[in-house]
DNA sequence: CGGATTTAGTCAGCCTCTCTGTCTAAATTA
DNA sequence: TAATTTAGACAGAGAGGCTGACTAAATCCG
């Protein structure tokens, strides 16, 4: 099955490479204890916080599963949990200010990854990439709320 | 982090509504044996055979993963192993006839969704995404040969 | 040619991720 | 107020992925 790859595996190969890299920035910058799996939770943090369950909505992945990483994520120190004051039952998960210093290190990798892709495809390209994707979000993502 | 979501995540949302409708077809076709792991793997095997190097770089696990999931495979009878008659040490992972058949139930499946997006996005768009994907592909593809 | 190095793949052990099932406490509904 | 739903935690299990160490075949090089 060597050419004409399905959409699938299209989208997944710059994924895949995007996440390589956002991740060997990390490690480079002391944040080598970040897994795949909870950085693709921590991506889905609201600055308000965020409940578990919406989380685990989000990530696409169980409750159960989402308390996991979001246990690691405490003791690693870049989220902590306050009590929902609307709610007695949940809680929310926020970001810490070891957290917020990630996100400058890892849009800047995603930043550089951008601009080679500029240079392959062309800046025009590259715009509708991006705008494409984002319209797709509204068919594609479970967690989409307009 | 709520709006504006990177190109990674961006990427990673449709990729994965795919991922989900495609297992959801082999499912419901009698293939619900096949897992995330082995599907990604399975997706790569060249008509010709591929060897397990091969498809541990292109699947970008090491060859101690690829082999666990060829184990399994072969198990279920997706794939065999054949010696490689130019090279003793490797052998050729060959897919079988029971494999060959889930290759149109994905097909329908991934057809099934490139319409809904043709749908939202129409079809110029959805054309030029997966122009655009593919061309991608040469500079993020580690398996990548012209 | 023959020894040294590289390459293909396997075996063993370990840790992370993810799931299902079960349970509680609080909130909501009837 | 009683019944149901919802938020989350706890326990156990299995798959997927890794590193390290090993064998055998192929290739390189003096």
């Amino acid at each position: 099955m060597a050419e004409n790859l399905n959409v699938g595996l299209l989208l997944f190969i710059p994924y895949r490479a995007v996440e390589n890299r956002v991740f060997a920035a990390l490690a480079a910058a002391g944040h080598g204890d970040i897994t795949l799996a909870q950085g693709r939770l921590l991506q889905r943090v609201d600055d308000g916080g965020s409940r578990l369950s919406e989380l685990a909505e989000a990530a696409q992945v169980t409750k159960q599963t989402a308390g996991y990483l979001v246990d690691q994520l405490e003791r690693a120190g870049y989220v902590e949990r306050t009590p929902d004051p609307t709610d007695a039952r949940a809680r929310l998960v926020r970001l810490t200010e070891r957290a917020q210093a990630l996100k400058p290190i890892g849009d800047a990798a995603v930043a550089e990854v951008e601009a080679e892709w500029v240079a392959h495809l062309g800046r025009r390209r590259m715009e509708q990439l991006h705008d494409t994707l984002t319209r797709l979000r509204e068919i594609t993502d479970p967690y989409w709320k307009p």
